[in-house]
DNA sequence: TTTTTGACTTTAATTAAAAATTGGTCAAAT
DNA sequence: ATTTGACCAATTTTTAATTAAAGTCAAAAA
């Protein structure tokens, strides 16, 4: 359909957008212009603003787990899959940092109700992506018997956490330093090392 | 000395409102009203307002370390220190917690180089105090040799991160639903085993 | 000398109104 | 089915006026 293919290209130059200016200095009537378009024009292929954010978020979400299964499958233990997945989560958290955190300082214009349920959205996601290495590792005989969806809840709040500690300490600038991206998943990865450890199964001898 | 009981009693009373009101809704005017003084005698004891700020949190934090060490004194092994520290962290943030926000949102006529500076020192006590309990832990025999510093660093930013996590939810409400901070410590128990887990020296069978 | 204060200055926060921008709508055109 | 110019309502930004609060100081009180 061209239909969504036209919705496809609005979501990339839009998503360009989003990631350079941040949402909430990125109005329609530019993204309709960059499309060649009619505001009125953009309202014809999605509803509001929210709606469009959301089109490139779950568009980002998707990518970035496609990225991943590209990436990733060959991994054969735990601690490469989880460091793969921290690899790909500092790529896309650093291409786009700008739409990540002006989704936490929205516009009164931007409904956010809907703006917390994508983010619920998507953190699920990331626990069902977890969810799925742990359990690879328990079935391998790699990591004790536990209950999965605790674990890669806890799991995926640290690195969340650990992300906002280190985000927070940048926040008085206007964008980060260069290095805080790799200090991040740096940081995730040695914690990673530790979880991955309390985790696994004593070896008989 | 009559100075510093005083100055001990003008600290105790400005941090009565700043955990009420918060620091910026805190006048000094009142702090000195409270006390039964006049504001330029306030100025007297301490020089700004935001040296007032840095000598409550000082206070703060030795009253939370003393009790810390009051409680611990028989704690035999890392898993129960470390819990113990955790319950001592989370009586001290539920009951502070509007001081701690505002630390973060603070007025122009503090200065904020200050105040990072004592954030700065505040988590490297708390990196100093994690850091004795996993030595202890060491020399037990209980945890595998380590880099102590950087393992005690991100143990910290650990705990912090995930509170980090729960707040940012609540952060929209004025002040934090009740249970949040169960659910931080709760969460922070559970990830300090895993963790110490990790750690674990393996016994010989 | 040490402590205290009222009166003062300066700086920052708050408020209110005006102007500009932007999200969103709709009937009509293609 | 797709596109648009013209339009409205809501929001943000700007500006200036007002208020409030941080900080100072010479002089008084202890």
């Amino acid at each position: 359909m061209a239909t969504d293919s036209r919705q496809q290209q609005i979501i990339e130059s839009a998503l360009r957008r989003f990631s350079h200016f941040g949402i909430n200095k990125t109005t329609m009537g530019e993204i309709a212009e960059d499309n060649g378009v009619s505001k009125a024009n953009l309202y014809y292929y999605f509803p509001d603003k929210t709606a469009l954010v959301i089109a490139v978020i779950k568009h980002l979400i998707a990518d970035s787990y496609n990225t991943y299964r590209e990436r990733a499958a060959d991994r054969a233990n735990v601690l490469t899959c989880l460091n793969a997945w921290i690899d790909v989560r500092r790529e896309y958290f650093e291409k786009y940092y700008l739409l990540h955190v002006t989704l936490g300082t929205a516009d009164n214009s931007l409904n956010m109700e809907q703006l917390t349920n994508i983010a619920t959205y998507a953190q699920s996601m990331e626990s069902k992506m977890t969810s799925s290495i742990l359990e690879q590792g328990v079935q391998n005989g790699e990591l004790v018997t536990m209950d999965i969806g605790a674990t890669s809840n806890i799991y995926v709040n640290i690195l969340k956490g650990l992300a906002m500690v280190y985000i927070s300490c940048e926040m008085n600038k206007d964008l980060p330093e260069l290095g805080t991206f790799t200090t991040i998943s740096n940081q995730q990865k040695l914690a990673t090392e530790i979880f991955v450890n309390g985790l696994r199964k004593q070896k008989k001898q």
